[in-house]
DNA sequence: ACGCCCTTGTGAACGCGTTCACAAAATCGT
DNA sequence: ACGATTTTGTGAACGCGTTCACAAGGGCGT
């Protein structure tokens, strides 16, 4: 199986855009997309390690997934790799990054500062990625007015006003279900337009905001349906785990990616 | 909306639960085992209302997916609905616990109980939903030895002999990316064959081993691709101030969710 | 009993995404 | 200069999953 994350989640859009905004990029794909960070990161370890180029296949080992699909989703994006060759990792990474948006280094809030907040926040891929906290809510006194890295946490009270002086557009909801959708609406009001849900809720919002979920439970039990049939089986038929991908990778790769 | 979970599944045979009389329930395609969670909280949610029956229509809803695939899922499973009724709440979420396995109250390790790790033991629906945590493993002398729910933080050193004693077959990674690999490593020795890895790193492992992650960076870039091209479409309005029809239908919407 | 109305279950069409396989570039060695 | 070699980019086939639309089934009122 597959592995890594999948996720759909849902873009919200009701009404699809068939015609280009004011586009320059054509549409990608949206499982594209969900990989494109994936290879984000396998390109930003590569250039660490000081390779100038990379080939598709090498390239797609070190991110779990196979080539021909690296190589379809790079041609997405107007890819500019040398035949023979393979790709200029440094400009494919900023190739990336800007499809992605992350050139505009992303303000971020962060609505809960519980036990999964602070987790959040000392997630050292959160600022070296493009996204900088910019605003921390809580309602704990205990936490209100502590500072992380220059911000301070402020009071729920204040969450319209925070957000909109710092023209937040991205939040992230790590506070219990009970009181999640609750603070997503006051978020949207607020003006903010995409939502990563921590808290194990369906979210109701509007239809120009976008709401993807992380669902702890949900992943468990996925876990959980294909662990109880595992067990099952004999040995020597177990091909339920690991997908194609994740096999090559423990040959080839083993800590190569850091 | 959403998507979700790639995954390519493939179950070997069919031998079921040998416990279940009539239970055919094989094949279950894995887009269909990624919604059984949602379907089981409301399901869930329901319950505790008191709700003895629920269509397929309000039921989706309540999920956050259309009614058609709520219905094409269930019959995946080979459900038990009443045509002009709908489904009996309990039996239809006892129905979903069992195949997926939560009938078992399945012990799972926890690695790693930084700010993250903690976040996930006391994430209520973890007890709540099946899974127990059965063993807590750091390295930080500062933690080893406390105490959550008459578990007791060990050392990574003892990871193998916990792991092995406990027949603990689902891990939870929540250590840095840098160590994740070679937890993996002792995880997958010790007999693990189910792993949730919080760590952003592509996890190599043996094919019979079954890995999920959870990347939020990528959940967060993949927001930001969405954000950044709206904020080109939106130039004009700017809806810090959301129109009334909007508001309005965030607050039906919540009604009718939880 | 009977017919109306409601809701499930599902065959069929459709669309998206993955995989295959190969032609088109580009470099390198001789 | 040129052929051998490498690796990209992509048209086409395929498969999975979603959506549609409707027949089948079941309850309820009369």
């Amino acid at each position: 199986m597959t592995a890594q994350g999948d996720q759909l989640s849902q873009v919200g859009e009701g009404a699809n855009r068939p015609s280009l905004p004011s586009g320059e990029q054509r549409d990608i794909p949206e499982a594209t997309v969900a990989r494109l960070a994936l290879y984000l990161r396998a390109l930003t370890s590569l250039a660490e390690r000081g390779t100038a180029t990379v080939s598709s296949d090498s390239l797609a080992t070190a991110a779990g997934v196979n080539s021909a699909k690296l190589r379809k989703d790079l041609s997405h994006l107007g890819s500019y790799g040398v035949r023979g060759v393979g790709y200029d990792v440094s400009l494919l990474s900023q190739h990336i990054q800007r499809t992605l948006g992350l050139d505009e280094n992303r303000a971020v809030a962060l609505i809960g500062f519980g036990h999964l907040g602070q987790a959040l926040a000392g997630y050292a891929g959160f600022a070296s990625r493009g996204f900088r906290i910019a605003a921390i809510i809580d309602t704990d006194p205990e936490l209100i007015g502590s500072r992380l890295r220059g911000v301070t946490v402020e009071h729920a009270d204040r969450l319209a006003e925070v957000v909109r002086r710092a023209q937040i557009s991205i939040a992230v909801i790590a506070v219990p279900a009970a009181v999640a959708q609750e603070v997503c609406d006051r978020l949207v009001a607020a003006g903010v337009t995409s939502i990563l849900n921590f808290a194990p809720t369906v979210l109701g919002v509007p239809e120009h905001v976008d709401v993807r979920k992380v669902d702890l439970a949900a992943e468990l039990q996925i876990l959980s349906f294909h662990d109880s049939r595992k067990s099952h089986k004999t040995l020597s038929n177990n091909f339920v785990g690991a997908t194609v991908d994740q096999r090559m990778s423990v040959v080839a790769k083993s800590g190569v990616i850091s």
